[in-house]
DNA sequence: TGTTGACCTAGAGCACACTCTAGCTTTTAT
DNA sequence: ATAAAAGCTAGAGTGTGCTCTAGGTCAACA
């Protein structure tokens, strides 16, 4: 806890901007960093525990609102966890469905990657996106 | 081929929005689509099916510049197909990454939940964030 | 003493990907 | 004849999430 960082550490340690840090700070994402006798801010191995989670969420999609909602609710109400539980499952079932979609467009790309792979061995030419279409539906079925 | 489809029925059919296509026209992922005699967009299924593989590249994370790249591409070398599985190839790992990333964000989000789940049953409160993070990595290890 | 470097604030600016508006034409229904 | 519905263009506007600038403070080093 006594254990203080500057913002370029910070930014280091955590992939963030110094800029961005700032910005976090002032849109309220982070509580007022403490500072130092000069005016300047001095992180916390705290505060930067709690950056990296809320990385995770913005990694994830989060959009910062949400992000800003959540932290709301940790200084609101410290002791209750229990909406910021409802928060996260909401989340993390979003996450979950992007995770499934991500999944099969990938598979469709693969498909297609396959699909060029076998035109350049035999020297054929492209035919049309919808004839690749059926071709894809046929495998995927 | 002849069977022709009007931008709202094409919008429904692609989940974008008819400012959308005309814009996805405007910047060069789709070439000129054909017009009726009063200057409306007719669509063929071709183009749908082209449509829906674009949408496909960009819930992946494509860039609209790097999509135009691609579109370019058929257009100008449509025989010749190396570059286009050059370019998808590259797309399809940084997704591949994204997706393995994702799975642990989304792991440790769980994690998050079940943390919170525990704290609730026992009635206790929500620690610090770094006790929390020292508890998670033992999860992790 | 002065100048470099790290940091500060407030606020402007920017990239991305649409989204919307204004003003127009054409077609169809009353 | 007219009004509603669908579409058109060019270009302005919007939301998100930073990113950058201008102008300043402060501490340390040459």
């Amino acid at each position: 806890m006594t254990t203080e960082f500057t913002i370029r550490q910070v930014a280091e340690a955590t992939g963030l901007s110094i800029h961005a840090l700032r910005y976090y700070e002032k849109v309220g994402l982070l509580a007022p960093i403490q500072r130092a006798s000069n005016g300047h801010r001095r992180y916390s191995a705290e505060d930067i525990a709690w950056l990296e989670f809320l990385v995770r969420l913005r990694e994830t999609g989060m959009p910062i609102k949400k992000v800003i909602a959540f932290a709301d609710l940790v200084r609101q109400h410290p002791n209750e966890v229990s909406e910021r539980r409802v928060l996260l499952e909401e989340h993390r079932n979003q996450v979950k469905q992007h995770l499934e979609e991500l999944t099969h467009h990938l598979q469709v790309i693969d498909l297609k990657v396959e699909h060029y792979k076998q035109l350049e061995a035999t020297g054929e030419n492209d035919h049309s996106c919808i004839f690749w279409k059926h071709h894809l539906e046929r495998s995927l079925e």
